[in-house]
DNA sequence: TATTTCCTTACGGTTTTCCACAAGGACATT
DNA sequence: AATGTCCTTGTGGAAAACCGTAAGGAAATA
């Protein structure tokens, strides 16, 4: 087993219940951290003592604070460690359960596991721990559908901009006019219809309104 | 000190943190719920005992589950609480931060305090239950400006049913006939035009999209 | 009763979105 | 070189949204 774990959230109080599994599962070291920032430089320390941390266990959400921090959320927190450090196994316990969110976690960020905060939350994250201690991915049971669902596969980072501006705002064709500016391709508006209206199909959404409420509720912006 | 108090949250696990708070402040019988159902059951059943809890502490949000539940979130719970003993104080402890929802829970479920969870949570819920033991009303600092901020106070069910048709991708024409067949009024074209008109000035929206972004940014819808 | 105010409804004109079709260019295959 | 495919861009017309103006009606006020 793990024997130096890292775990890190906002509760602003020792999280009994984690660290109870983390002791039943052996875990000799339990730190803590209540601010992503703090957990990179820890997790930094460990590297440069030749004592790392062999797991992180994050939260995604943190609240802002009379504190400025570099690293907002676990997400940043997660593609610090895995460009500094990518040996260090890193598992997200978090209330989320968006499907876009998460998958970039996997797909983007490379985290080992995903565990939903919960009725099995708990369960989950014990067992999320010993399949990423024997090399494999965790995925919660709810968001487990994640990984197969091309649904969005071919959604890309132009098709999120996108989506970006319109939520601001910004109509067709002062997204065009602000892509041209930036000398970005495609930028006329018959190439923003055409995206926007293949977002619809995907979505099955009856307008823009409603292509934008759906990528809303679904995390992708 | 209340003597007797429910929790309830989804933690599928014993909330430390908060039983030891409430222990500290002399809490002597600390009872838990997993479901919104069982809790208010419990209530009831407290209550024709002759011997109700004094104050409920509730999250927001539970998952879904394979039980079936009938109510399903804290919001409910707190307005079927308020509806049947409005004398049984209820405290919100919940990662929402957003304006409205809050807002909704002080004015119309008449809760007697919000809590958000993050760092200063559990030390904020302390001080909560002690105002609220002295009939006070306790809002957390992160979200104390809700109930001065006029900013929606002129916003009306009828608004919120027009958001959330337009998130449904509903065209104006479209809304405009469902109100007609409901005979509800106004329901000319004319009328919801002005409506989202206002809507926008309010919110400083470009456009309806922009609209219906910032309203689910705020969680009015 | 007369007046004011507010809300609903209607109408016309402009802008934007929606949609189908078509032309041009880049690239790979034959 | 010729062909086909994919992507970008352009065009034109119908639909919807946007915006100002105005008429009608209900309730409150004088």
């Amino acid at each position: 087993m793990f024997s130096k774990v890292l775990t890190v959230d906002d509760l602003g109080s020792i999280n009994q219940g984690l660290n109870t599994i983390l002791e039943t599962l052996g875990v000799k070291e339990i730190h803590q951290s209540h601010y992503c920032d703090e957990a990179l430089l820890k997790i930094k320390k460990s590297n440069m003592d030749g004592d790392p941390f062999q797991l992180v266990i994050t939260d995604l959400s943190f609240k802002p604070d009379h504190h400025n921090q570099k690293i907002v959320s676990g997400e940043g927190l997660a593609e610090a460690i895995k460009e500094e450090f990518p040996d260090t196994k890193v598992i997200v316990y978090s209330i989320e359960d968006r499907i876009h969110p998460i998958k970039r976690l996997i797909q983007q960020m490379q985290v080992e596991g995903y565990v939903c905060k919960g009725r099995r939350g708990l369960q989950e994250l014990s067992e999320a721990i010993k399949k990423v201690y024997e090399d494999q991915i965790f995925l919660s049971s709810e968001v487990s559908g994640v990984l197969h669902s091309n649904n969005d596969l071919e959604i890309d980072d132009f098709d999120i901009e996108l989506l970006r501006q319109l939520s601001f705002g910004l109509s067709q064709n002062d997204i065009s006019d602000y892509l041209k500016k930036k000398n970005m391709t495609p930028s006329s508006l018959s190439s923003i219809e055409k995206r926007i209206s293949k977002l619809r199909v995907q979505f099955k959404a009856n307008n823009v309104i409603h292509l934008v409420a759906i990528s809303k509720d679904l995390g992708l912006i």
